[in-house]
DNA sequence: CAACAAATTTCGGTATACCAAATTTGAACG
DNA sequence: CGTTCAAATTTGGTATACCGAAATTTGTTG
């Protein structure tokens, strides 16, 4: 846990608390308030919330405290459709050139989610099912391109948890996990585009769905202000 | 010039120099010395690097001096194959979105380029190549794809800026973007597929002949030093 | 009581100081 | 002459000091 460095922890800290809904959308990130409460000062903060910003987590406004990105609906549905396109790229890819290991390493999340499939709670079943996708990134063998893959699974994140536990359908995504890692076994091609495609298909109206909502939401609770 | 932050305008020469060679890949970014050299202080120089890292221009090392990239033949065909997809998707999504307006901006460029054909430099003509390409990625109304695009645009500049000027195909390349902006103007997504693929194909292979050459020519230059 | 203006506080941006790790240098020894 | 180990220096990482611009508060006035 210490390999890391500094900033990159303290943004792993704060990535997980906006994630998480601690850091609600709108609300400001001051440098000296949040460097105390993490026990840092300013330089090391100042730059892990650059990294966030990258990954579009946060905004950094001139001059201006940096605040917990509050994405539009528009925002949100290009980022979708940028996923969408960088995770069919990957899993075409990935059915030509994923090791026989990947794939077995796949299949192993996919019966790990089977396994746990009603014990487990809501966080930790979403944080398995995003390491398979980030897996099938993972196996085109091509890090550019899963890296802006990682980059855009954790702006959504969020949205992306919000809408799947509201409709608890896990035995479905078991099941189209489950397609997507024989495809790649079969190293069928059009199979894994036509599995993605009914995985994913659903996910954009979803996704927009749930960000709607909640800005809706927002606009009623007005503005808020950084807790101590 | 000066509505930027410091630290972009800093990465801006920075980049400058790199894309432009005078920073060579494998040189080190001492954090003091280029400071000093820009009169600013190492803080925001530091920042500068790091928007240059996520640009895949630096690479940083923990703990050691940053170097100016050098890229792997892996990682550049990595990177091309990205930016094709990129630049397919955006051409495709530009078809049914883009302006008149903004097909009128393109157009214009292309003409331009047909004008200044044999009057401008290398660099000046292959910045406006890459300003249709980027004017290309914004007509597609995805921010988000637009800044990936960007991304990668830059962090094959250099690249593909020595494959440009070894090959002078300078009309075939107007001929192309006149292609590519007929079948915008026809709202042709087929037509602009294959316009576009017959611009790009050739592109990977060049590219990746180019940085294999230079990586055999680092090769041979041993290691390097700042200067002064 | 409302509204505007001035003073004060807050906060991000930049510079600088300090530290620890890493590199380099050089001297001593084989 | 080469190798090795330690002292000195270089360098990135972090903390802090300082500044100017925002924002907030307060006091005054209509």
């Amino acid at each position: 846990m210490a390999d890391q460095t500094l900033p990159a922890q303290i943004a792993d800290q704060l990535r997980r608390d906006i994630l998480r809904g601690i850091l609600r959308p709108g609300m400001s990130i001051k440098e000296r308030d949040n460097a105390d409460k993490l026990g840092v000062s300013r330089t090391p903060l100042r730059e892990a919330v650059r990294i966030l910003a990258t990954e579009g987590l946060v905004e950094l406004r001139p001059a201006r405290s940096p605040i917990v990105s509050i994405p539009s609906v528009k925002q949100v549905a290009d980022d979708v459709e940028v996923l969408l396109a960088i995770e069919k790229m990957s899993a075409e890819l990935a059915c030509a050139r994923a090791t026989e290991a990947e794939i077995d390493a796949l299949a192993a999340i996919v019966d790990v989610m089977a396994d746990k499939f009603d014990t487990v709670d809501a966080v930790e079943m979403f944080e398995i099912d995003m390491s398979f996708h980030a897996g099938l990134a993972r196996a085109a063998h091509n890090p550019s391109l899963a890296d802006i893959h990682s980059t855009f699974l954790s702006r959504l994140w969020r949205s992306r948890f919000l809408s799947a536990i509201q409709r608890r359908n896990r035995e479905r995504v078991v099941d189209h996990h489950s397609q997507i890692v024989a495809a790649l076994r079969a190293r069928d091609t059009d199979a894994i585009r036509t599995a993605l495609g009914a995985h994913l298909d659903r996910l954009a109206p979803d996704i927009i769905n749930v960000i709607t909502q909640e800005i809706e939401q927002a606009s009623a609770t007005a503005d808020r202000k950084d807790d101590l």
